[in-house]
DNA sequence: ACGAATCTTTACGTCAACGTATAGTTTCCG
DNA sequence: CGGAAACTATACGTTGACGTAAAGATTCGT
């Protein structure tokens, strides 16, 4: 871990510990595309960013939670990274140009919205079945 | 699809229609000993009731909803068939035999519920955080 | 400065959960 | 009753998401 003024730096190891994740699974992503490190050292190894390290955080809450698959999660990531770099020249763009990012933004969020609530509700249905049951078996005892 | 008196059999297709499953993964899943047709006919083709199908449909969920593999999944299913049984000779038991079922019941349900749960709170730290974003964005239009 | 720990690239291996192909059989429908 | 559609068993293939091994290079702690 390198800590300089103005930011920080995780080795493999770091990352690794932080988010419970093995260095191939750093490697594979890596290899698909869906991670760069920021930088590496002189000698090579790897080095990475709070950005990287809060966007690897990210694919995995998208992977575990929603259970999307690593293309998915790239579509998704793609189509984010678009609407950011649009919104970079949002001052500088045309008020058709705005409203198309905005739009295409809302969009990508809301589809993503409906999954976790469609999600939350067939959990919730398990959940309330579940639950019935649980306090049938408790009445016994 | 057969439909008697006392019970309604599924073909292969009906099951497939019905669950949006293919054939191959109802083979599959009798391979790796999950479901079982409840018979056949006279020419070997698979049947199943309405008890197959509600527990394939319960399969589908939990793997769905909880990512659960299928060996996971196994597990709950030979745990909840363990208590069922013990459950019919739940009368002709003793105190001690009662009070072991009823607390096995309780503590495989609350693990479950403990997942779900789980789950439901990630989903739900996922949600109001895109909420958020989806709330700031909509303010630009 | 040196040994242990960590890292690199490359490449083959693995495992779950099916997909797909084949060849023969059974069931359904006009 | 005859052909299309659905089914059977068997078996090899595929795909995603990594695991694991090897051989050498780099970094870190004392």
């Amino acid at each position: 871990m390198i800590i300089t003024d103005d930011s920080t730096l995780f080795s493999v190891e770091d990352v690794v510990k932080k988010l419970g994740v093995t260095a191939r699974t750093l490697h594979y992503y890596e290899e698909v595309g869906l991670i760069t490190p920021s930088s590496r050292t002189s000698g090579g190894h790897r080095l990475y960013d709070k950005d990287v390290v809060d966007k690897l955080a990210y694919i995995l809450k998208i992977k575990d939670n929603l259970g999307y698959s690593l293309q998915e999660i790239r579509n998704v990531l793609q189509a984010q990274e678009t609407l950011d770099r649009l919104r970079v020249s949002y001052q500088t763009s045309s008020k058709e140009e705005r409203q198309y990012i905005v739009e295409e933004s809302i969009e990508l969020m809301t589809t993503i919205l409906g999954h976790i609530d469609d999600k939350m509700q067939r959990l919730n249905e398990m959940r309330k079945g579940l639950v019935e049951r649980l306090e049938r078996v408790k009445s016994l005892r």
